[in-house]
DNA sequence: GTGAAAGCGCTAACAT
DNA sequence: ATGTTAGCGCTTTCAC
């Protein structure tokens, strides 16, 4: 039998009611039986039940997690990496969180999280892009809602986003010191926010260099980034503008696959082109040469979640909040000045 | 204000009582009152309190997964994999998964994970290599413990092993098929049972086709599998014997070790060598040629843990089980016929 | 076969 | 500043 808050009522000669005031730290309790109290519970071990605690204050806490299947099944680890930042931030919170993988076509039909309709968690943190139909369902539930790496479609909800303007810049920048002048972009879904930040950084870049951009210079394609998109997508940008010295891809997956298709055409990098990828998800020792990047720190994503949620939470504090994370060059050897 | 037992025992015209023996469809409830009761329950959309249930049944409805934070960590998604198993099948034993990773040298002096601490877990599942000392506190805990993937010092737990004796054959018989005589074997740290095993089944093929084996043709290091050890330990094996015409590495890490040692020393895969993985966790077109290797069924395995302390929660069934889950050749193109 | 009622461990309103 | 007490929603004897 676990030690309950009677048994700690009984050992430090006060009511239970008082045990609970000093757990939560009343302010109308004496310094004297805070100590005793205190003293007691640490010597007993004692550790409330969530279930009692949850059954009379209304609360599970828990927090739901929901990403996409394809995200968290992903090989690359940028979505898990963002749930395990979620778990440690928690730990201080004394939250738990409870994973949900949805269906990336959520529609009008499909259920939502199990958690939800079983009313076991007090707010949901939402990872990545998900449907407008979830995010529309999610915002009439009255739950607090963090999202990550997704700007939602209705914007007053907390969000927690990666400076991608400021990495495409940063990448793009990179090559220009390098001595690149024709530079390639290679891009995704450009309808995906990220994308498009990522891309408006590149323009910046270049046009605050006075460079040329010819619209030869962009590749995106409609399908969701992955290597074999950057690898035909790097073959058209080729195909075009076979001048070019540098490429910026928007993701690892994708600078992956241009860098399989340059190896296919016999080119060498850096040396006959250089490459820069975005996410640093890829494991260095992976490809040759290891691939220089914009590091995204997924795991303090997920923790900088937690915290809103948290503050949400406790604070009964309604504001939506925007973080906005910095992202930061890792240079490798896949580009070299010209 | 959710919906309560007592709104569906009142709209159904039962007692409470009813309503519950009703929930858990016990034997002594009439056919008719059963259905009616379903239908209110159905109507109202009535989910009962995992906080309430809990309080009065001792009963978290949880299930705690740990993991060493460097598996969970690895780029490759192995473990994630196996988390989400779980998860897809909690789903239908109505419990939920808390995940808590702990260090991988977790000693004596730290704190066993928190929701075995906060009593909020009914059983634990344990994936991966973990220290003794954890095993040895959990198996002093009677909590119902399932181990994935390794084989706990403690040897009366239930465990969902990988059929590694048998993934090893698979693997040295494909390349004896192709005509391969000389083959060598890339071993990891040999202490680990997995690694073990593979090399007991590479030995088991070897044998039996009477092939020679001298000890030239395997080469373990002690240190934790991963690409960069591939490499060294390829560049030893081939030092020692050049006439090597088929490598089978113990892991697909391992293999990509390999197989940039060899590109780097200037030979084709796989018309020079033939290179075969294991688990298949590597990602088609991460490297060029697609990796031949051994698929293991890392959700599937998620999944019979999650059987397995299911039937242990709720028969009582206090019999440790031993699920071995089988694997899978995967024909990619870095073997070839000699 | 069904209902009444006790009680799980805790919080919070109210008493003192 | 601390104690008394009602009651959160459910399970589970025990009556009937």
């Amino acid at each position: 039998m676990a030690i309950t808050i009677k048994d700690v009522a009984k050992a430090a000669n006060v009511s239970i009611a008082t045990v609970s005031l000093v757990m939560h730290n009343h302010r109308r309790i004496s310094k004297d039986t805070k100590v005793k109290v205190m003293e007691v519970i640490e010597k007993l071990n004692y550790r409330p039940s969530r279930s009692a605690r949850g059954l009379v204050s209304r609360r599970t806490g828990n927090v739901g997690f929901i990403l996409t299947n394809d995200h968290f099944l992903r090989t690359e680890p940028f979505y898990t990496h963002i749930f395990i930042g979620t778990e440690i931030e928690a730990r201080d919170h004394d939250f738990y969180i409870l994973l949900n993988t949805i269906d990336s076509h959520f529609t009008e039909k499909d259920q939502l999280p199990r958690f939800i309709l079983d009313k076991n968690v007090d707010g949901v943190i939402v990872a990545g892009k998900v449907s407008n139909i979830l995010i529309d369902k999610l915002s009439s539930l009255s739950l607090p809602v963090v999202y990550i790496d997704y700007v939602p479609s209705n914007k007053n909800s907390s969000t927690v986003l990666v400076d991608n303007i400021m990495g495409g810049k940063i990448a793009t920048n990179h090559l220009i010191k390098l001595g690149h002048r024709n530079i390639g972009f290679i891009g995704g879904d450009i309808e995906h926010p990220s994308i498009s930040d990522r891309y408006k950084g590149y323009r910046q870049a270049i046009e605050a260099e006075g460079l040329p951009m010819g619209s030869n210079l962009i590749e995106t394609l409609e399908d969701y980034p992955a290597r074999t998109n950057g690898y035909n997508a790097a073959k058209r940008l080729f195909s075009i503008n076979p001048d070019i010295t540098a490429v910026f891809a928007c993701n690892d997956a994708m600078a992956l696959g241009v860098i399989n298709y340059l190896k296919d055409r016999g080119l060498r990098i850096p040396q006959d082109i250089s490459v820069i990828g975005f996410d640093d998800v890829v494991s260095e020792s992976t490809v040759d040469p290891p691939l220089c990047t914009v590091k995204v720190p997924t795991v303090e994503m997920g923790m900088e979640a937690m915290k809103l949620i948290s503050s949400h939470l406790k604070n009964f504090n309604g504001y939506p909040q925007k973080v906005m994370v910095p992202v930061e060059l890792v240079v490798r050897q896949s580009t070299r000045k010209l």
